[in-house]
DNA sequence: TCCTTGACGGAGA
DNA sequence: ATCTCCGCCAAGG
C-alpha cells in the first residue's frame, strides 16, 4: 500500500475547503486525524511550490488572523485572496461565526 | 549530536 | 483580553 505523508493528508484537507470559507491550522489537522499537529499543518504549506493551486490561502490561525509578519509580501498576498473571494477581515482578523468552515 | 526555530494551539493563571 | 508553559516534530546550524 502507498501511503500518505502528513503533508499530504493536510494538502487532501486543505484541497476541500470551499471558497469563502477558511479553516485553522490546528483544524486542518484534526480533520486529517493527526490532532495537536498544527505545525505540521503550517510546515507542510511553506513547502508548497509557488504555482500551487491549493487553497493555502483559507487557512488561517485559531485567532482567526494570517500567520504571516503582518508587512510581508505573503500576508498581502494572503489577504487579498481572502477580500478576493468575499471574505471580510475586521481589525486584522476573520470571524469565525461566518466565515468558518463546518465540514 | 545538541540546540533553536517555526504559516500553531490548548490549558492555566 | 494577556501571558506563560508545554506538546509536537521536521529542518537547519
Amino acid at each position: 500500500m502507498l501511503e500518505l505523508t502528513d503533508a499530504q493528508r493536510f494538502w487532501q484537507i486543505i484541497a476541500q475547503i470551499p471558497r469563502g470559507k477558511v479553516a485553522t491550522y490546528g483544524q486542518v489537522a484534526t480533520l486529517a486525524g493527526k490532532p495537536r499537529m498544527a505545525r505540521a499543518v503550517g510546515r507542510a504549506l511553506s513547502k508548497l511550490p509557488e504555482e500551487t493551486q491549493l487553497p493555502w490561502h483559507r487557512v488561517v490561525n485559531a485567532q482567526g488572523r494570517i500567520s504571516f509578519p503582518i508587512d510581508s509580501d505573503a500576508y498581502k498576498e494572503q489577504r487579498n485572496r481572502l477580500v478576493q473571494e468575499g471574505i471580510v477581515m475586521s481589525d486584522g482578523r476573520v470571524n469565525f461565526k461566518q466565515y468558518r468552515w463546518n465540514p
